[in-house]
DNA sequence: AGCACGCCGACT
DNA sequence: GTCGGCGTGCTC
């Protein structure tokens, strides 16, 4: 029935906090305009590309400035209602423009004209029409030297089928796919695009290990509430055995024809998680991560909204990928830091999981060895559901930690005696050692011995780091670099000296210390070029590497079944920041990085040097593990009204001038509180970086809609204010990080 | 965010 | 005389 009077509200992908009001003339096109279509739209001399929001008859804006649509486009790009209602509602929890929102939550394709059909999928699995007797003559034509033909061929176990995005993903070319083509080692399969069903010869069951009582239970728990929208916590220390709950839950929604989004941190994406899925379940498989293509995300995105891929294993932005059947999340390492986004829409894709659960009415779980404190504390105040997993699998145990005093110690490079000594000792039983040190490159400063000058980074009023490999001072809050100085720039002296020491250094001292083992150093700097890490880590699993340094990077997710000595050279940052949250983070990768310690039967031992080692938190999680410090921590945080106990929201603004982002803040700040808590306009512990002043304003409530309608109105006067264009200015709600 | 409009400095 | 610098302002 053709109407000329239909107006549709769109959501375009500016900046802007509403959205335009369009007209539709029905008679243009047989397509149906709905609330998710995508539609092409005039917009100040240019064309966009829009979602629409709502269908109405009637428009609040003024009739002569409205324009028409030019055009509809192909209905597999478009959300459902239900998705419009839920961007909409998370546009509204962040405070964030609708439109950018939606370009979030859409992949990079949709928001393009180019049609974009849902391709099937190719794979490829091993000849099954090969005998052994032929597979081993095919096999022996493939040239001993080309070693990744054969570990490819290797890759490809029983009846496993692979598609590009894996095959690439664990290191492999497609000339390498190609030469086993050729050979007809493989063959190529196409993935349907029909929906989805499962059948019981796709569970691979010889692979279901032997469940311990606590799994069981767990598992049984959760899986009486698979019906309807539960929030559950799994908190399991290291080699419990969550991720075997996960995948029994897993096999039950599989059962049920129903799809699985499967969260993991972002570089927890690895081939080994991947073939944890494939060895259990030969269902179609899609990945969402960082290293895929436009082309390939958009086919993930297809896959699942139509119901043709059974489990997507993604990461962060993964959270808003549609689903025809959802029937489950699960959310792995949930504490960890990767799920929040931390600029332009900085939203939380834990929480934003939790969210769409309940809306679509299915379960989540949660997983964590060390849960964040805001989901431990939901977690026992009932608001989830809370199971605990204690018993580690086998026969391995967890490293003990021990504190170091290096009050007491003298230390030569960082390093205590008893640390020294006991590298000493680790390396003579031909076991490996890691050491931790959160600080990339020689030294983090260098000053003169004359008259103390430091030569900071202009831009950022702070020390710049030398790396000496490269001969250069940079920046490590900026970037800026620049070459080493030989002389003071204030008296001219030729004394200059570092302060500090980073890995690059270490990994120089040790190499003095003890010539007889090899060090490798793993952090930015060098896996820097592409594939340098994957090298590295199976050089250290081929004992080529007797010693480890690294940053951060070296504490998640790798295993090194022969490390049985863990250091930790430098916790005493966390212990007294700015940011409330330091101890806990730093709590999560002792945690962590003990895990790393004393597998497969070897014990290992944790070594953590501090200046305060009777730190109450610090003694607190050494001497009772995680769940203790945990309960102590909140009770801290429960005393000073911080987040779980109270919620947050962050303003920051910067500008090249100082008094421009004080006087912003201060100006927008004028608002009726209620039942809020205005803090600042403050500056940040780095008042100046990249060469702009910046202040922030913190607002605190313990009711989230107090803090919203606060939020609300400093962002209307935001609106009003003469400077909002001239001061870059962001909001954060539940931030993170409170120091920028 | 783009993109146009607008008013002041070094080029053919 | 013009090309182009980026400040300011608008987009249904």
């Amino acid at each position: 029935m053709p109407n000329k009077d239909i107006f549709i509200d769109v959501a375009l992908p500016v900046p802007m906090r509403q959205s335009f009001t369009y007209q539709y003339d029905s008679a243009l096109s047989e397509q149906a305009l709905l609330p998710g279509s995508r539609v092409l739209v005039p917009f100040a001399n240019r064309n966009l590309i829009g979602l629409v929001l709502a269908v109405d008859t009637d428009c609040q804006y003024d009739a002569d400035k409205i324009k028409s649509i030019s055009g509809i486009l192909p209905s597999q790009g478009n959300l459902n209602e239900e998705q419009v209602a839920f961007l909409s509602l998370i546009s509204r929890y962040y405070h964030h423009p609708v439109g950018e929102v939606f370009a979030t939550a859409l992949p990079v394709l949709l928001r393009q004209v180019a049609p974009q059909d849902l391709e099937p999928t190719p794979c490829w699995r091993r000849n099954p029409l090969l005998s052994e007797q032929q597979f081993a003559d095919q096999k022996a034509k493939i040239k001993a030297s080309a070693h990744q033909q054969l570990a490819l061929l290797a890759f490809f176990t029983g009846d496993k089928e692979l598609t590009w995005p894996e095959i690439r993903m664990a290191g492999f070319s497609k000339a390498q796919l190609n030469a086993l083509l050729k050979k007809e080692l493989l063959e190529e399969d196409v993935i349907t695009n029909e929906v989805y069903t499962f059948h019981q010869q796709q569970l691979r069951a010889s692979n279901k290990p032997r469940l311990s009582v606590e799994q069981s239970l767990v598992i049984s728990a959760i899986a009486n509430e698979l019906e309807s929208y539960s929030c559950h916590l799994v908190d399991g220390i290291t080699g419990s055995g969550k991720t075997e709950v996960y995948l029994q839950l897993i096999e039950k929604v599989l059962q049920q024809n129903k799809q699985v989004l499967v969260l993991v941190p972002e570089i927890g994406l690895t081939p080994q998680t991947l073939s944890r899925f494939e060895k259990r379940f030969a269902v179609p498989v899609a990945l969402h991560h960082s290293a895929l293509s436009d082309k390939e995300r958009l086919q993930t995105w297809l896959h699942s909204k139509s119901g043709s891929a059974a489990i997507i294993i993604a990461t962060r932005s993964g959270v808003f990928t549609p689903m025809l059947n959802p029937g489950l999340i699960v959310i792995d390492e949930e504490h960890d830091g990767s799920f929040k986004q931390q600029d332009g829409f900085r939203y939380h894709a834990r929480d934003i999981a939790i969210l769409r659960a309940r809306q679509l009415n299915i379960p989540i779980v949660l997983g964590s060895a060390t849960p964040a404190l805001e989901t431990l504390h939901n977690a026992k105040s009932g608001k989830y559901h809370y199971h605990q997993l204690t018993e580690r699998a086998g026969n391995s145990q967890l490293a003990d930690i021990e504190l170091i005093d290096m009050a007491r110690e003298i230390s030569e490079f960082g390093m205590s005696g008893t640390l020294k000594l006991a590298i000493e000792q680790t390396l003579a039983k031909d076991e490996q050692v890691l050491l931790f040190l959160n600080r990339r490159g020689f030294a983090p400063a260098m000053t003169c011995q004359e008259c103390n000058w430091i030569c900071d980074c202009q831009r950022c009023n702070k020390p710049y780091t030398l790396h000496q490999n490269q001969g250069l001072l940079v920046c490590h809050h900026c970037g800026s670099q620049k070459r080493v100085i030989k002389q003071c720039q204030q008296c001219g002296s030729i004394r200059l000296k570092t302060m500090g020491q980073g890995t690059e250094q270490l990994e120089q001292r040790l190499n003095e210390l003890f010539p007889e083992y090899s060090s490798v150093r793993i952090d930015r700097d060098s896996t820097r070029k592409k594939g340098q890490l994957a090298k590295l880590l199976q050089q250290i699993n081929d004992n080529e590497h007797q010693i480890l340094v690294g940053t951060q990077m070296l504490a998640k997710g790798h295993h090194f079944a022969n490390v049985t000595l863990v250091a930790v050279l430098d916790v005493d940052g966390a212990l007294y920041s700015y940011d409330f949250r330091a101890p806990e983070h730093m709590a999560q990768l002792l945690v962590q990085v003990s895990g790393r310690a004393g597998r497969e039967s070897k014990k290992g031992k944790v070594y953590v040097q501090t200046q305060f080692p009777e730190h109450p938190l610090l003694q607190d999680l050494v001497n009772n593990g995680y769940g203790h410090f945990a309960q102590f921590a909140l009770t801290e945080r429960q005393q000073a009204f911080m987040p779980p106990y109270s919620f947050q929201a962050l303003f920051r603004a910067e500008a090249n001038a100082s008094h421009l982002p004080l006087q912003f803040l201060r100006d927008i700040s004028a608002i009726e509180l209620g039942d809020c808590m205005l803090s600042g306009p403050v500056p940040p512990p780095m008042e100046k970086k990249a060469g702009k002043f910046r202040f922030h304003l913190l607002v605190q409530s313990a009711n989230r809609a107090a803090l919203h309608n606060a939020v609300k109105q400093l962002t209307d006067n935001i609106q009003q204010h003469p400077l909002k264009n001239k001061v870059r200015w962001s909001i954060d709600i539940d931030p993170q990080e409170l120091t920028w």
